[in-house]
DNA sequence: AACCTAAGTTAGGTTATACCTAAATTTAAA
DNA sequence: TTTAAATTTAGGTATAACCTAACTTAGGTT
C-alpha cells in the first residue's frame, strides 16, 4: 500500500544483514545497528509487522516476512548494481558510488538497473564483494 | 543547514518555472501547481524564506534567493543529465527516464553526474528540449 | 476617496514519522 | 526462585505537510 520511507527501508537493511547468520533479529540489535534506542527500534518494528514486512516474535525478535524480503532484495539490488555500475562504468570512487547508493537505492527504477545490469555483463558481486541479487527476467531467465 | 525535504524541493522547482518569464511567483500560482491550498502553499514558501531560499514579498510573491537558485539549478542539472543519460545510453524510455530522475534528482552527487555528463559529451539540452544548466568546471573551464 | 473583491496570510487543528525517557513486563540464567 | 537483562508500553516532543475558516491587504471601480 502506502510506500516505505526512508527509515523503514534502513531498518528493512538492518534485518536483512541481522538475518543472514540467524533466524531472528532483537530489537537491542538493530537498534545498535541504527543507533536509537530499543523502545524506538521496537516501536518501528512493530509499525513494519502491522504493514505486513517483517514478522515480529514479541520478546524474542523479527525476521522478514515474504513480502519484505521481496522489497529489501530489490532495493539491495538497486544498491549493488546502482554502485558497480558507477564505479566500474562512470569511475567514481567506491566510496563515492556507495554513497550516492545509498541515498537513490530506493528510487531507481527496475528498467533503468536492469539496463546497467546488462551493461555490465550481469555481474555476481558488487566491489565491495557481497552478493548481487539476480535479477529476473534480467539475469536469469524466468 | 538542514537540508531540503522533496517537497520543499517541489516547491523550489515550482518558482524556478513559474519565475522564467516573471519576476515573482504567486501563492496561487504555486499552490496551483503542486496541487495544495494556498494557505499550504504561503505557509511553505515563509519556510523556504526562512532558510533563505526564497525571497518573499509579502502579499506579492516570491523569488529565488541566490542560495535558492544555486541549490535547484544544480537539481535541474541533476535531473537532465541523468534523464538524457538513461534514455540515450541506458536505452529507457523517456517517461521512464524522466520519472526516476524526478525522484532521484535530489540525492545524486556532482561527480556521478559530472561523469554522465562527460559520456554524453556536455549536452546542452535534454530530450525535452530543455535547456541543462551547465556543470562548473565539468562543462565550462572555471 | 471610499469600497469591494480577489488574493494572500494567519490561526488553529490534524495526521504521520521518528525520536526520547521512564516505567512496566517477560525471559532466562544463576 | 530470584534477579538482571532484554523488551515493550506509556507518555511526551519535534517537524513536515496538509486542511478550513477567519482575517488582512492591495488595487480597480465607482
Amino acid at each position: 500500500m502506502g510506500s516505505l520511507t526512508r527509515k523503514e527501508v534502513e531498518y528493512l537493511k538492518a534485518v536483512f544483514d541481522l538475518t543472514s547468520n540467524r533466524d531472528l533479529a532483537s530489537s537491542l540489535d538493530i537498534a545498535n545497528n541504527l543507533g536509537v534506542s530499543c523502545a524506538t527500534a521496537s516501536e518501528t518494528l512493530k509499525r513494519l509487522s502491522e504493514k505486513g514486512l517483517v514478522i515480529r516474535e514479541p520478546w524474542k525478535g523479527v525476521r522478514l516476512s515474504e513480502l519484505g524480503f521481496k522489497e529489501i532484495n530489490k532495493i539491495v539490488r538497486n544498491h549493488r548494481v546502482f554502485e558497480t555500475y558507477a564505479h566500474k562504468v562512470l569511475l567514481v570512487s567506491l566510496n563515492e558510488a556507495c554513497e550516492c547508493a545509498r541515498r537513490i537505492e530506493m528510487y531507481l527504477s527496475e528498467e533503468i538497473v536492469n539496463s546497467m545490469c546488462r551493461i555490465l555483463g550481469h555481474p555476481k558481486k558488487c566491489p565491495h564483494n557481497k552478493d548481487i541479487p539476480r535479477g529476473i527476467p534480467c539475469c536469469v531467465r524466468e
